[in-house]
DNA sequence: TAACAGCTATAACAAACTGGCATGGCTGGA
DNA sequence: TCCAGCCATGCCAGTTTGTTATAGCTGTTA
């Protein structure tokens, strides 16, 4: 008679409506949203914190927000919801032709120069599908493949991982990034004016002059910063980091005005409208170099529709590598 | 009445059955695996199939195989039944560990003396979370709890809002600080020589004589700054302002040199390392009391972390207080 | 081939789960 | 201080899920 041995299993039902709860900060409106009545929904809320043992969210007089722990369940919850939804996308895709969603993640440097060819591409190979695209930084990116939020993602030196698994699809070194600079020169210590004019434009320059010159970087963990800084430390120089900006355009623009030198792959200078306005000069001894993976998680199942997708970043990312050196 | 808008949303009690009799390729098996009755492991893997239009597994008289839809399932069903594990790891992880990340805000005049032990006692209390202190005036930190950049501050004088919520953590009245002179006296205008080398060390000494004597005081709008003068308008006088100067290791020097007097908590004397160089007196009729208060924004909830390190920082500060009176 | 052994499906019933409605209490704002 | 909005609680009804008993099917074996 006796009918269950554990009351109250985690429930899917129980997931999405927690998260539309803290999606939209209110019981109240999540009711009306996930179309069922509000005690149900705080009832449900409630048995979930139940049997996770902690608040998942705080309620005040005016509506709810998560806990810490409610936000980590967002991240996992969404993840879950999303799988399921592939999974049951997919077991329906038997009438339909390749239909299904994906989403993808890539980084801020590479999204100007992909993000519409990649889309064209993927409309004229998978119209039925459904693309997401996120762009974000890499720990993002990695967070979602770890949660499931993501089905794969574009990353620079991402690290090796048992749970996941990753293709190289291009490397590239990184080069320096100078002010176009037609009359005063300016441009760090090391920079005599006629010098600079003459040859500038294609001369490779070494590591060590590279730490001398005053540089533009992204933040930490940014993957070419920390690119660039264990180079560094193997011969024995530190960057002198005149600025720390997160944003291309941004650094791409400090770098215009004479600021400071950037240090990135080349092709992100298609992000940027004038390329006249820089000098690119390539780093050697050691060159710097920088690799592009396309990464998803061993874990889950890849759907066709998946492994159409990843076909298609990969051509897309090198015909874009090739078209821009 | 009605309570389904469809009846049927895949489950993951639904997902667990089915792998399980997948992976054993035998319904008896897995009910018994599972420890529930055959038959409603029939009817569960049913409901599935119902649900998805499609068979899964295919039955014959020594038990059941899955189908090609049934494998793609199955691939499906583990990865997330695995990242609901995942989930429900981590959401225990948190529960036992008090992880998260608490940031802080300190008056100057307290750094030096609280630092360390704050610091010490976090570490010892919270060890999985991580603190991130501030030091800063009033109008800063008050603005950054305001926009969210600090989740709890030490404030002097802070003044109530409805925003705020604040726990006064010490009170404490400011005391006359002067040079410690051994030879020459040139402390005031009223300093007869011998008087003050008998008596200097503990006689209080009454606002309005201090009124009289040359100062030097943060600029406003320091809270110890405004709440002299307040005081001062009380009984009718106005300080003396030899110097404005910001930040107490200059005013502490500057009195050290004899240029003027400062009216200071007497604690700050510890940030301050040779206090053998001053002479405190205690200011009485009025006194100045000054409060120390902890403040933390009311709109948003604290997370048990965030409690929790307030419960460190007071204590901190009440044993600091003690240990310097 | 007929009986048997093992497995799954069905039926009937009980417990529990889920959702709906009405209501109460709390909070924030006018 | 009152009002409006929001969440929690209590109670009821319909559905779901599990249990037991039993029937039907399949492959094996005498």
């Amino acid at each position: 008679m006796r009918q269950c041995k554990y009351t109250g299993r985690m429930d899917l039902k129980q997931l999405e409506y927690f998260v539309r709860v803290a999606e939209l900060g209110s019981f109240t409106r999540a009711s009306m949203a996930l179309d069922i009545a509000q005690p149900a929904l705080s009832r449900q809320i409630r048995l979930l914190e139940v049997e996770l043992r902690q608040s998942l969210l705080t309620r005040n007089g005016r509506g709810a927000l998560p806990t810490e722990a409610g936000n980590l369940l967002l991240k996992h919850g969404r993840g879950i919801l999303h799988q399921v939804e592939v999974a049951r996308e997919e077991l329906g895709a038997v009438r339909g032709a390749l239909a299904g969603r994906v989403s993808m993640g890539l980084p801020p440097s590479l999204s100007r120069l992909v993000t519409v060819p990649l889309i064209r591409a993927f409309r004229e190979r998978l119209p039925q599908a459904h693309l997401t695209l996120t762009e974000g930084f890499s720990v993002l990116m990695c967070e979602g493949l770890r949660v499931g939020n993501l089905d794969m993602a574009v990353l620079y030196n991402a690290e090796h991982s048992p749970d996941m698994e990753m293709t190289t699809l291009h490397t590239e070194e990184l080069v320096l990034i100078s002010q176009n600079a037609h009359e005063d020169v300016k441009i760090g210590p090391t920079g005599e004016k006629s010098y600079l004019q003459r040859t500038l434009r294609r001369l490779p320059v070494s590591l060590s002059e590279v730490a001398d010159l005053p540089l533009i970087l992204p933040s930490r963990p940014n993957a070419f910063r920390i690119l660039i800084e264990r180079e560094m430390v193997a011969i024995n120089r530190k960057p002198v980091i005149t600025l720390e900006v997160d944003g291309l355009n941004a650094i791409l623009s400090l770098v215009k005005e004479g600021i400071g030198h950037a240090v990135l792959p080349s092709y992100t200078l298609s992000n940027f409208d004038d390329s006249a306005s820089f000098i690119r000069r390539s780093i050697a001894s050691p060159r710097i170099i920088s690799e592009l993976a396309l990464v998803h998680s061993s874990r889950r199942p890849s759907t066709e529709t998946q492994k159409i997708a990843m076909e298609v970043i990969k051509s897309v990312l090198t015909t874009a590598m090739k078209s821009c050196n």
